[in-house]
RNA sequence: GGUCGAAUGGUGGAAUUGGUAGACACGAGGGACUUAAAAUCCCUUGGCCAGUGAUGGCUGUGCGGGUUCGAUUCCCGCUUCGACUACCA
């Protein structure tokens, strides 16, 4: 037999799919284990080697899992709702639909030749009306269901309006977007649709007027973490912010719970760290400023509590609506123009200009604890989304303060000992309180911070605050509700109609209700969303459907559920489905959607876990995020206005003009250059200054993309080398968590392994080489070194160490001369969750009937590793002189007796006296001279 | 600006978490086989110095300090580069 890999690779493929060895049951016998990829958007460019190689890593812990007799679920499937799909449609008319499916088609094509152990007749698409059933279905839960704060858990809105109709608010203690108080006899007078607006106050899902991410020229809103720099993520349009009235989760509800639930589950801390950042808790104050000659009081929070004396101005968002109460009629034009130039402001120009702008309101609020009037300004460096929209401004001690008071010339109060603000605010939080009050109010204060250090002072001032009803302490979280309404077509369409304008759910049996067709996938000239242009878009009824579409993030948020029972027509999944799989062994993805997705779909699961849908609390246990690849782009150099290119090395010597040049044509930075001439029709005639008879290209590290010339595609790599060896070589490259470039340069080294690794059974005639031999002492050093070594990099993600063993090890092998079938046997297993086809195919050549996956995960013993005598380095101060060799049970005391007699020894202490020798077992003696 | 991380040969990267730095691989150089090439195999390969030579010495993990018998690893201070986030009061 010859290392024939593509003829073996695709016998074992086709095997594998014809007796479905990957598909996975429930099996209470069988410990589970749940391995997750983040499923992929299937985009028209198909896969590049990047793409796969979280795929692999997890597929060999899936193997791993596997073989030591876990029953271990790995399913894959698609994200298949998205924008990329519909600008196509708008562009040409295609319907998205034709598009994804032709994508997903092409990427399972391409992830067929990798040799996946996923269970295919679990696959979803988040665009399959039986798989957007639930993600409709869940949506309807949370709009039938409020949070309560006081068991900190989602309940039936049924609940909360029993409650409404015995005691009315009081007493009640749930997130909502506004504060209601009411009477239970005033909710009974309510008409049902004032009763319905108010609930709406407290749905988990509700339909909310909120500032939005508008993105003008896609014609639809963003939630926060689609929105990067100011631009859309897709596409890179512009974004403003505009009022409307949209969808919404009350994500914000979660903050504590997705807080607290960080601890539990074994995520990496940078991760965990981000995730933190995006909720935002922090602890602080509210505290009222009743503003002068009016009933109005101003809120604002604060961390700060301890600067209250220095406040020397207000500040509100000019979204605020407190601003319309408190402008003066003077100042009325003024702050007109400027709320509507700051709403014309995109979010970008908003971040890159950042000049100091604002307006006086004309009012003046008092502070509540030195009774002085302070101006009410309006700037657009407050935001209305955090906190209260308003803020008491510490020029002294906020440099965003310190900048609006230098411009606008307002008083700036220091309150920290010693602080000099001259030139800049002292935003610290370490020194002692003065100022605080001024010392000639000091005797009829009621609140004296001064010689207090700052903590003593925030937490004493949150105290008085309480007390004397001024506010109240609380905790403010920097995590929104999710905007939930796409202006789209090419998403879940919302199970939801109007009538007598108040939105209500399609009855669960009108499920799912799947997107209509329409002529052109544009808003229409109403300014509709796209499905305005559905006939027929009604209920049964006569009612009309919800003209938006669920974002990209609804279909992916609960999708690892769906993949315990794929193929319920009851449930989302089923409890005794869910009972089993339970939730996420190991997840592996990208980073990028620490923000979005990650935070999404903990809090889809916890909510589906309050209504006792699943049962864990977190979706995902642990979580590795494997690193991106970049490109490695090559270069040539055209000497300028010439068609001659000159060679890495002496392109100094020219002015050159640096050329990408398609990698794929470029080996270990050599060109080949008829390949070069070939590639381009201007090229044909290019001439060539080279080094030693080559020409060699530059490179550098960018971005995997099309227009660098600098994407590999797997397929490629598969022709040639096969799939076992892109599998091996993708870990090989480095550790699985680290971002690196792509480098074809070394697969060789990988290659010729896995060769050598067939020619233990093989030689070069194709004869076989195994004999029924027993092994020796020798040799099963060897093999346990790799077992125990391969064992434990596998639990550590750390694989490009455990090829290196695995090479060691066959080059020992190698000496050895050892082809003895019980050695290779135990090899080939510890080898499979790598290269499975070469192993499945070695395996059957030794005569084995049942798949290589189906082999037990080899026992390592530690008797085959111990040896009789070791070798210790010995060091004079730190520093390594020679070495010697002990019998393993040799005590310390003997050591140090032989080392230091030893005649090696005498050299290295001649005039030296002995002060300590130190014995480190079975490494090192260092002997301390001086 | 904030948070987190990283820095080791020509290159990708190892180092049992305080114990012989540079495993493994690529590349490069030399050699064997071959008419030749491919393939395969063997040797050398951090730097500097000494020696015909086996070998020996010094130096070396971004920079500067510290702790320690001993530091790539721990502590303090810098420099540079990434990632995430960004007027969050």
């Amino acid at each position: 037999m010859e290392y024939n890999f593509k003829d073996i690779e695709k016998k074992w493929q086709q095997r594998w799919r014809d007796e479905k060895i990957y598909e996975v049951k429930e099996d209470p016998s069988k410990k589970k284990y749940y391995v997750l990829n983040m499923f992929p958007y299937p985009s028209g460019a198909g896969l590049h080697v990047g793409h796969p190689l979280g795929y692999i890593a997890s597929d060999i812990y899936a193997r791993y899992k596997r073989l030591q007799g876990f029953n271990v679920l790995n399913p894959m499937g698609y994200d298949a709702y998205g924008l990329p799909a519909e600008q196509y449609a708008i562009q040409t008319g295609q319907h998205p639909a034709i598009t994804t499916v032709t994508n997903i088609s092409r990427y399972r094509e391409q992830l067929d030749k990798i040799g996946f152990s996923f269970d295919w007749s679990r696959e979803v698409r988040t665009c399959d009306p039986n798989y957007y059933h639930w993600t409709q279905w869940a949506f309807q839960q949370m709009f039938e269901s409020f949070f309560c704060l006081n068991d900190q858990k989602a309940k039936p809105i049924s609940e909360l309006a029993a409650y409404f109709a015995q005691e009315g608010t009081k007493g009640v203690h749930a997130s909502c977007s506004e504060e209601l108080e009411f009477s239970a006899s005033e909710w009974n007078a309510m008409t049902e649709k004032q009763q319905q607006e108010t609930l709406m106050n407290y749905r988990i899902a509700y339909l909310g007027n909120t500032m939005v991410n508008w993105c003008p020229k896609l014609g639809t809103v963003l939630a926060n973490d689609e929105v990067v720099d100011g631009v859309s993520e897709r596409g890179g349009y512009p974004v403003i912010q505009k009022m409307m009235k949209q969808w919404c989760l009350r994500v914000s509800a979660y903050s504590q719970r997705l807080l607290d639930g960080l601890d539990s589950i074994n995520w990496t801390s940078s991760l965990k760290e981000t995730q933190r950042n995006w909720i935002g808790r922090s602890e602080g104050a509210e505290l009222s400023f009743k503003v002068k000659d009016s009933d109005v009081e101003m809120t604002v929070f604060t961390t700060r509590a301890d600067t209250v004396f220095g406040v020397t101005f207000m500040v509100l968002a000019p979204e605020s609506e407190l601003v319309a109460q408190l402008t003066t009629a003077e100042q009325k034009d003024e702050i007109d123009a400027y709320i509507s130039a700051t709403q014309k402001r995109t979010e970008l120009e908003r971040q890159t200009d950042k000049k100091v702008s604002g307006v006086f309101t004309g009012s003046y609020a008092i502070n509540p604890l030195t009774q002085e009037s302070i101006p009410v300004w309006v700037s657009d460096y407050v935001l209305a989304g955090y906190g209260t929209g308003a803020i008491m401004a510490v020029p002294a001690h906020d440099s965003r303060d310190y900048a609006f008071a230098k411009h606008f010339n307002l008083e700036i109060r220091p309150l920290i000992e010693g602080c000099d603000v001259s030139e800049e605010s002292f935003d610290a939080k370490e020194g002692i309180m003065i100022n605080s009050p001024i010392p000639s109010q000091v005797e009829n204060a009621p609140l004296v911070l001064n010689g207090l250090t700052i903590k003593e002072a925030i937490e004493k001032t949150k105290q008085y605050i309480k007390e004397s009803g001024l506010g109240d302490v609380k905790v403010n979280y920097r995590l929104r509700d999710a905007i939930f309404s796409r202006q789209r077509y090419w998403g879940e369409p919302f199970p939801v109609y109007y009538k007598d304008g108040m939105p209500y759910m399609l009855p669960e049996d009108k499920l799912p209700l799947e997107l209509p067709e329409v002529d052109k996938f544009l808003p229409t000239e109403a300014g509709d969303p796209p499905l305005g242009r559905a006939k027929d878009w009604v209920t049964e009824e006569g009612y009309p459907l919800e003209l938006n579409t669920m974002p990209g993030f609804a279909g992916s948020s609960a999708y690892y559920l769906r993949y315990m029972d794929p193929h319920n027509n009851q449930r989302l999944v089923g409890p005794e489905a869910n009972a089993y799989w339970e939730n996420v062994d190991l997840y592996v993805g990208g980073t990028e959607h620490a923000t979005g997705h990650l935070i999404y779909a903990r809090f889809w699961n916890k909510f589906l876990y309050d209504l006792g849908y699943t049962v864990k609390d977190e979706p995902f246990q642990k979580l590795v995020n494997q690193g991106m690849i970049q490109g490695r782009s090559n270069f040539v150099y055209r000497i300028k206005d010439t068609n001659t290119f000159v060679s890495l090395g002496l392109k100094d010597k020219y002015e050159v003009t640096p050329i990408h040049v398609d990698v794929n044509i470029v080996s270990n930075d050599q060109l080949d250059i008829e390949a070069f001439k070939a590639w381009r029709p201007e090229f044909n005639a290019a001439e060539f200054i080279l080094e030693e008879g080559k020409y060699i290209c530059g490179w550098a590290v960018e971005k995997m993309s099309k227009s660098m010339y600098n994407v590999v595609n797997p397929d490629f790599i598969i022709e040639r080398y096969g799939a076992d060896t892109l599998r091996m070589y993708e870990m090989f490259l480095g550790p699985v968590e680290q971002s690196k470039p792509w480098d074809t340069n070394g697969i060789d080294g990988v290659h010729r392994f896995v060769r050598k690794f067939w020619s233990l059974f093989f030689d070069r005639d194709g004869k076989t080489l195994v004999t029924n031999d027993q092994a020796d002492k020798k040799e099963l050093k060897v093999l346990h070194t790799l077992i125990k070594k391969v064992s434990r990099d596998i639990e550590e993600f750390s694989y490009n160490t455990s090829i290196s063993a695995f090479m060691i090890c066959v080059n020992e092998l190698q000496k050895l001369d050892c082809h003895k079938q019980d050695i290779l046997e135990t090899l080939l297993v510890t080898l499979a969750p790598f290269a499975p086809h070469i192993a499945e195919e070695l395996w059957h050549q030794l005569g084995k009937q049942t798949s290589v996956c189906d082999a037990s995960w080899p026992a390592f013993n530690e008797e085959y590793l111990k040896e009789d005598n070791v070798t210790y380095s010995i060091s004079f101060n730190g520093k390594s002189r020679f070495t010697l060799s002990f019998p393993v049970d040799t005590s310390k005391e003997e050591i140090e007796r032989t080392v230091l007699a030893h005649e090696s020894a005498q050299k290295w202490l001649e005039g030296k006296t002995v002060r300590k020798v130190i014995v480190v077992p079975k490494k090192i003696v260092n002997i301390v001279i001086g």
